[in-house]
RNA sequence: GCCGACUUAGCGUAACUGGUAGCGCAACUGACUUGUAAUCAGUAGGUUGGGGGUUCGACUCCCUCAGUCGGCACCA
């Protein structure tokens, strides 16, 4: 997918293209006052403040046309460059635009672009004439809080994406249908891996048979995985007396995202947004030395927010998940170990699992801000520092972001774009300076002193939910063997001749703990075998004459013309290989 | 939560400016007995998301609630 901020010919393009919209939106309503109009990485937009006029469908033809006319008739696009006051005096109509320029540095050169009777302050670059522009198209429109704040007024957006020709218009066009196809929310309703329904409640998915398989596998995938690296596995309740969440402090700063407190007799409690807290109880019920450190606490465990309504996205935005979650307790010193720990962890799963489509973002404080981080700049410095180096070491590609911490500490993520919609946070690891000390927790040093651990909160798959949804859409629902909820359909030619020795492979493949169907139904082949393959199962045995002669099985892999035959025992063989390697 | 659009049978959809719902797949029944992506015929399935209103008459217009989708905001 194209990226049009980082492409150096259609960036300049799209820009100029927003100028043509705004152009045409002035022609039709001339009151409209315009906020600002970007490229971005999906193409261009502009806010606009129309007053109590909204945007509709209609709104968007006229306005095509309007800009193919602009288009048509190819002014040239002519940068000049003015003084704060004539910018001042030139927009004295526009108060977003008087609001842009009042707050620009004072030694920025204020520009503007003129294509026929509309001028905009605008830094550039544009190209040539609004001719360049004629493979255009308007995407989409919503309401977009000005300046991205929800306590201020409503502006109209409108998307859209300009080509050097038709050609390469319709093609992204059609890979933006394409990923409407990929999108998890049409795979797990076709495969059958979870649903929704009304009657149970918004963003609470019902994981079906087949959704239930792969996540049971995943669970166990990444459990055994950490097990072996030293972590241990507990469980703790979803819910949890307030008191416990006034003494981590997330009452009061993360109510917002919290179901709301429940009276039970005397006592109130609530519905879980994150695990922390219970498992620095769990690490606070014996006295720890620092031998035993790092202690690493591990859960699949359920929590629930209550996220907006607009925010609900099939299952990789929900009101309740899984997390696959870790609390790691560690000295000072054990951090940088640790925190490679969990990249090496991160990458050697994404390797297994063959995700390779994803972003490393370091978070960090900004050190100019008081108020939002935890002050205590020695630990801070020396954290970020070694998760720095680490990455580093790793060789690995990262991004910082400044400001971006948690208030607690720095972190990790691991950025995922989805087949629809904006980047998610997959993987995360965080580093944590102010939980333990909230819930006291120490560890006696070599030196006999008491000491409180810094703790590092990561999870890998993220959330079971969130990373079936992203798994989905990068297999277009084709998993894996392994992974695969149905491994093996086996299709008699004909039941009459056939299907005994169909139910001799169909028990060999049970004994192996082979996911395996049999699919003996009164149909033709090939319509069995064409819903075989839209259910994407990755084995298809057709079993015949030929194949009960010979002790044999003919097989075809999903998505695959080509039938291979083999002795039994030897497909047995390379199927239990295959998963074993969890081969792609 | 905010702005907008949408909601017709299990799924996918049709019904011009208002004249009481069609189709395909799936399901069920029967026939066919099949060698690598759809055999044929028949049957059943709907208070058109819920509620209210306008009208002689509402899938269609209005109000309201719920949900879905596209953005915005949020995302420890």
């Amino acid at each position: 997918m194209i990226n049009f901020k980082e492409d150096k010919d259609l960036m300049p393009l799209n820009h100029s293209c927003a100028h043509v919209m705004a152009q045409a939106v002035k022609h039709l309503f001339p009151n409209a006052k315009f906020w600002v109009g970007p490229v971005v990485e999906e193409g261009f937009y502009y806010d606009i403040d129309l007053g109590d006029k909204v945007i509709s469908e209609e709104d968007i033809e006229n306005i095509s046309k309007e800009m193919k006319k602009i288009i048509k008739d190819g002014k040239r696009i002519v940068r000049h460059e003015i003084t704060r006051k004539e910018a001042l005096d030139l927009f004295k109509d526009d108060p977003y635009k008087i609001d842009l320029i009042n707050n620009m540095a004072d030694d920025t050169n204020i520009s503007c672009y003129t294509q026929g009777d509309y001028t905009d302050l605008c830094r550039g670059p544009h190209v040539e004439s609004v001719k360049e522009c004629k493979y255009f198209k308007l995407t989409k429109f919503s309401g977009a809080y000005w300046k991205g704040d929800s306590n201020n007024k409503m502006l109209q957006r409108i998307y859209g994406v300009c080509f050097r020709s038709e050609e390469d218009l319709n093609n992204h066009l059609q890979e933006l249908e394409d990923a409407k196809e990929r999108d998890h929310r049409k795979i797990g309703k076709d495969l059958k891996i979870y649903m929704m329904s009304d009657l149970v409640g918004r963003g609470l998915p019902m994981y079906l048979p087949n959704g239930f398989t792969l996540w049971n596998i995943l669970e166990n995938y990444i459990r055994d995985k950490e097990i072996k690296r030293g972590y241990v596995h507990v469980q703790t309740p979803p819910l949890g007396n307030v008191e416990l969440y006034k003494t981590s402090g997330h009452l009061e700063h993360y109510k917002d995202s919290m179901f709301p407190i429940m009276q039970v007799e005397d006592e109130e409690y609530v519905l879980r947004p994150m695990n922390c807290p219970h498992h620095m109880v769990m690490y606070s019920n014996d006295l720890h030395s620092y031998k035993e450190l790092p202690i690493r606490i591990a859960e699949i465990a359920r929590d629930c927010r209550y996220e907006a309504s607009g925010s609900l996205k099939g299952i990789e935005r929900v009101r309740t998940f899984c997390q696959n979650d870790c609390h790691i307790f560690c000295t000072p010193e054990q951090i940088e170990a640790e925190f490679k720990g969990v990249v090496d962890l991160i990458l050697e799963v994404y390797k297994e699992l063959n995700i390779t489509d994803y972003r490393f973002e370091l978070s960090l404080r900004d050190k100019e801000d008081k108020v939002k981080y935890h002050q205590d700049d020695k630990m801070w410095d020396l954290a970020e520092n070694k998760l720095r180096e680490v990455l580093n070491d790793l060789k690995i590609d990262y991004v910082e972001k400044i400001g971006e911490a948690a208030f607690y500490g720095p972190k990790l993520d691991v950025q995922i774009k989805p087949a629809v919609g904006n980047e998610v946070t997959l993987s995360t690891c965080q580093l944590d300076f102010c939980l333990p000390a909230k819930f006291d927790l120490k560890y006696i040093d070599s030196d006999g002193s008491k000491k409180t651990p810094v703790v590092i909160h990561r999870a890998i798959l993220g959330t079971l939910d969130r990373f079936i949804a992203l798994y989905l859409e990068m297999t277009k629902g084709a998993l894996p063997l392994w992974l695969s909820p149905v491994q093996v359909n086996i299709l008699p030619v004909n039941n009459e001749y056939h299907d005994e020795y169909a139910k001799e492979i169909y028990e060999l493949l049970k004994e192996n703990d082979i996911r395996v169907e049999l699919d003996n139904r009164d149909e033709k082949l090939g319509y069995r075998l064409r819903e075989s393959q839209i259910r994407k199962i990755p084995y298809n045995l057709v079993i015949g004459d030929k194949e009960k002669d010979n002790n044999e099985v003919s097989y075809r892999m999903y998505s695959s013309q080509e039938t291979k035959t083999l002795k039994k025992e030897e497909f047995v063989k390379l199927l239990l290989e295959e998963i074993k390697n969890k081969r792609v």
